[in-house]
RNA sequence: CGGGGUAUAGCGCAGCCUGGUAGCGCACCUGCUUUGGGAGCAGGGUGUCGGGGGUUCAAAUCCCUCUACCCCGACCA
């Protein structure tokens, strides 16, 4: 390919609307462009790019058996209340309405409709398992689109389905996508890891989430350092203090607090350690439930972790935090000034607060507090659950080591759905002895424009992209230097241009009339992993300049070796 | 959704406070020179100053309103 053909639309200025480097790496090397908030166009060298992610992930999958297929974007709202998902999945689902005002959905996932075509096209457990694929662009309605197409509302996905006769076929394919899902995200040349994950709005118990190790990842994940465990920090559970609860030293007192209202001013004007405070934290209590509130309290330096909040049957979900309005009729005094003692609504604590002694909170009452309380003392110890975000030196929950936490962003994650769907939408087969039985499923999801951003998350420098070769638009840019005013050079490009091409080595030769230093740059900036230099001076010894884009300094190449160099660069 | 901010050329921005008829850098087009790390000189403006309304002799600038986008938040798979 001659960059003539395939112009280069590269900026030098970073356009100032993106945050992260991947993002900002994208706009400049014109991969992508943005048509409305979290919504864009793939240029030609992007597309190069996520079509080879595409294509090692389509390869993958056909070596773990799974068979592709191609199901619509656009889905009848029907299916959605069939399953129950049209009212739970929320706001983040796209809603329309045809023209004869039938509800449709923009669909964010295939469950639905893979279910449907199972229960029609699947009769006997003999067809079983199945496992179903497809790549195909997605939609979900994100309250915050950002960072490119890290997080874009429309996004390419693949996602697998796969049915069952039993537990132990699933854990079978199961385990046989979790394997495939490790070689893909190796052939992208990512660093990742394979964690404990919430299966959140999608549904069922086992799961795990594929993270690519960036500090600019979404999510926290929770590694111990005296074994394998890893998990989602959503779902690391945090263990109840061993050390118990000291006894009671300080008599319970009633302080006058008008200028504390959070827990930092608490701690800088009465000396009261933070681990010695409270938050009381008012949320919306289930519909079935005796109250409209429920308090939940965690210790003043730890955080609520929503999905173990949503986890207890008294509160609502999605987890919504009280209006102010809604806490003073409740409880008669504002967010400021709440706490366990003489609490007038349910009240669950965390497990590290059902430890604490001579602790400060809220009094229920405008600007004071009460210091020295003491459970089963002062007021009984209410319901105990954990409720808490671990940190980095808690005990791993497996009793071996103590967690650290990193970030990561999610590429993939594979679920054990069980009968979530095939039980509501009627899904079933007859079993070897003739009996009807509801068949279990596994659904499996590859974020493949995620991986194109995770990537350049890894591997960049300060003069732009750096490409696992695998992933690399083209692998060779090949620069000529005064090709204007030399025949030889021409000669030569043109030569090496066509063998690279018939060895099948993408190579990009830049004709444009251009000095060096753009080629350069440009070069650089989209990341090609190999440059091929050739000018006057090297030719009169028959020598081109080789270079890796990762490397630092250029060699020596004799002319008539490049091919077959490049042949044994590309393919490690 | 709440809070904060922005909207002026393809990109990055100044001008707005204090109203007077559109500007800088990069990119782009033409010509000459240059040619191994984002060239120099000369010429060229490609704009609904986000939309609508108002105040005024006069609005990018002041007022009202709508919209879009960005950032932050205990949002989110």
């Amino acid at each position: 390919m001659r960059v003539s053909q395939f112009p280069l639309s590269t900026l030098k200025e970073t356009p100032s609307d993106a945050e992260i480097i991947s993002h900002q790496l994208m706009l400049r090397a014109g991969m992508i462009q943005r048509l409305a908030a979290g919504i864009y166009s793939w240029m030609p060298l992007g597309l190069r790019v996520l079509r080879k992610v595409e294509r090692i992930v389509r390869e993958e999958m056909e070596a773990a058996g799974a068979l592709e297929m191609l199901m619509p974007a656009v889905q009848p709202a029907e299916l959605w209340q069939e399953s129950g998902r049209w009212q739970a999945y929320g706001p983040e689902l796209l809603r329309l309405s045809d023209r004869h005002g039938r509800e449709f959905c923009f669909g964010p996932t295939h469950e639905e409709v893979i279910t449907d075509i199972a229960r029609r096209e699947i009769r006997s457990y003999k067809q079983l398992p199945l496992n179903y694929y497809q790549i195909q662009t997605k939609f979900r309605d994100e309250i915050r689109p950002r960072f490119g197409v890290m997080r874009s509302r429309e996004f390419l996905m693949k996602d697998a389905y796969s049915f069952h006769v039993d537990q132990a076929s699933l854990q079978q394919t199961y385990d046989r996508m979790h394997a495939a899902y490790c070689r893909v995200f190796e052939r992208c040349g990512l660093g990742f890891r394979a964690v404990a994950a919430d299966s959140g709005a999608i549904g069922g118990a086992v799961s795990h989430e594929f993270m690519v190790l960036a500090d600019s990842g979404e999510d926290a994940i929770a590694f111990s350092d005296g074994s394998d465990y890893a998990a989602n920090v959503e779902t690391a559970e945090a263990l109840t203090p061993t050390d118990g609860r000291s006894e009671p030293t300080e008599a319970m007192r009633l302080v006058d607090t008008p200028d504390a209202k959070t827990i930092q001013q608490l701690v800088d004007q009465f000396g009261l350690p933070v681990e010695k405070t409270l938050k009381t934290l008012v949320v919306a209590a289930a519909d079935d439930a005796d109250a409209e509130l429920v308090a939940l309290l965690v210790r003043g330096d730890h955080e609520l972790n929503a999905i173990k909040a949503e986890k207890l049957p008294q509160v609502a979900v999605p987890l919504r935090f009280a209006r102010e309005d809604e806490i003073r009729t409740a409880i008669g005094a504002g967010p400021g000034s709440l706490g366990p003692v003489n609490l007038p609504i349910p009240c669950v604590v965390d497990r590290a607060v059902a430890a604490m002694s001579d602790f400060g909170a809220g009094a229920n009452d405008d600007d004071k507090h009460l210091f020295g309380i003491n459970w089963e003392r002062d007021l009984p110890l209410p319901e105990i659950a954990d409720l808490r975000n671990v940190l980095p030196g808690d005990p791993s929950p497996d009793g071996q080591g103590t967690l650290d936490i990193a970030r990561g962003i999610e590429v993939g994650h594979i679920f054990q759905l069980g009968d979530k769907y095939s039980r509501t939408m009627g899904a079933k087969v007859l079993d070897e002895g003739g009996r009807e039985q509801v068949m279990s499923m596994g659904c499996y999801g590859i974020g493949i424009s995620r991986i194109v951003a995770a990537a350049i998350e890894q591997n960049n420098d300060e003069r732009g992209i750096v490409w696992p070769t695998p992933l690399a638009p083209f692998q060779v840019a090949l620069l000529p230097m005064k090709m204007a005013k030399s025949q030889r050079v021409r000669d030569a490009v043109d030569q090496l241009h066509d063998q690279l091409t018939a060895a099948g080595i993408e190579v990009l030769l830049d004709d444009r009339p251009v000095r060096p230093g753009v080629m350069f740059a440009d070069a650089e900036l989209i990341g090609l992993p190999h440059r091929v230099v050739v000018g006057e001076r090297g030719l009169d010894s028959g020598v081109v300049e080789y270079r890796a884009r990762a490397d630092s300094d250029s060699r020596d190449l004799p002319l008539a070796d490049v091919v077959s160099y490049l042949l044994e660069q590309s393919a490690s």
